[in-house]
DNA sequence: TTCTAATTGCAAATCGTTCTCATTTAGGTT
DNA sequence: AACCTAAATGAGAACGATTTGCAATTAGAA
């Protein structure tokens, strides 16, 4: 897996969310419009993946999900880089070959199965502090996730 | 950047670090034969480079910092899959385009500058609780990384 | 010293991701 | 409604990190 070169500013690190949820309405035009890109079919049905899936997804996971559409690769990436670029999702480090993205709406983190790799969602946010640092002028993300075995796995490594 | 397929359960997940400090006295084969390694002179020089450079390393900078040696970029990287599994190290996410290992001495985690990619340590850990969950069994890790602009990068940026 | 499984070295293969460039298109303007 | 231009797409080649195959070497237990 390769992540881009990107160790760039987050453009759309202001982009908010607006308060009518466009997401639970699937008005994507509209979450398009606001995030200042140009409605195109490949962002169109990025975007409608990420919001029917809920899950962390890869730009191959989301071509497999694409219906009766088959925009190539590249085409997917771009529209992940754009999407990343304006704040309409982040990435989510789950130490795996590729890269994964989810919408960018409300903040938290998750579990990984090491064997399995399935994911567990939660819901609150486990951090009380920001670290202070006199290199840093801004600290304005960061990355929280667990890794461990879950049940189903546990079952099958200790009989 | 590519990482491997591991999503796998760490064979040394319970491997502990022993009390005399090994890694400042640098006992490397004591350490190795600790974490169950054949002493070779591959791992050999590895592992000296993480004990003296102390930072996240990717296997390319380790390469770069074998001296009157030179392993092939194959070598290094089955160094670090068995120092891994072994427990020695463990995998830094840097969202940066290779992956980078650390020794697992001491938890902690980092700030990393999103413009220019300078990697700062975090000597405490901000974790005050551990997520519950009813599909896992065990959460045995968790990866804390900040991101943020650090203050040479924003003095280019903001001019 | 012997023996065998583990490790190495090198090159080729993989695989996620990015790039090139010619073609098409979105959407603001006339 | 037609026009215009910057932006986006498509397909394939290129890239770079990592892994693998295989023959040769070696660590370290017996």
């Amino acid at each position: 897996m390769k992540k881009k070169t990107n160790l760039s500013v987050p453009l759309g690190k202001d982009f908010k969310w607006p308060k009518t949820d466009l997401v639970r309405e699937r008005k994507i035009p509209q979450i398009l419009k606001k995030a200042g890109l140009k409605k195109t079919p490949p962002r169109d049905h990025v975007l409608n993946v990420f919001i029917k899936y809920k899950i962390p997804l890869t730009a191959e996971m989301i071509g497999q999900r694409l219906i009766h559409k088959d925009f190539g690769l590249a085409t997917i990436y771009r529209a992940l880089e754009s999407f990343e670029r304006a704040g309409l999702i982040r990435r989510v480090d789950l130490r795996a070959n590729s890269v994964f993205y989810e919408l960018s709406g409300h903040h938290h983190h998750h579990i990984i199965c090491n064997s399995c790799g399935i994911i567990e969602e939660l819901d609150k946010c486990f951090l009380k502090t920001l670290p202070r640092s006199k290199k840093f002028y801004q600290v304005f993300e960061h990355s929280l996730e667990f890794f461990g075995l879950c049940k189903k796995c546990a079952k099958l490594v200790y009989n």
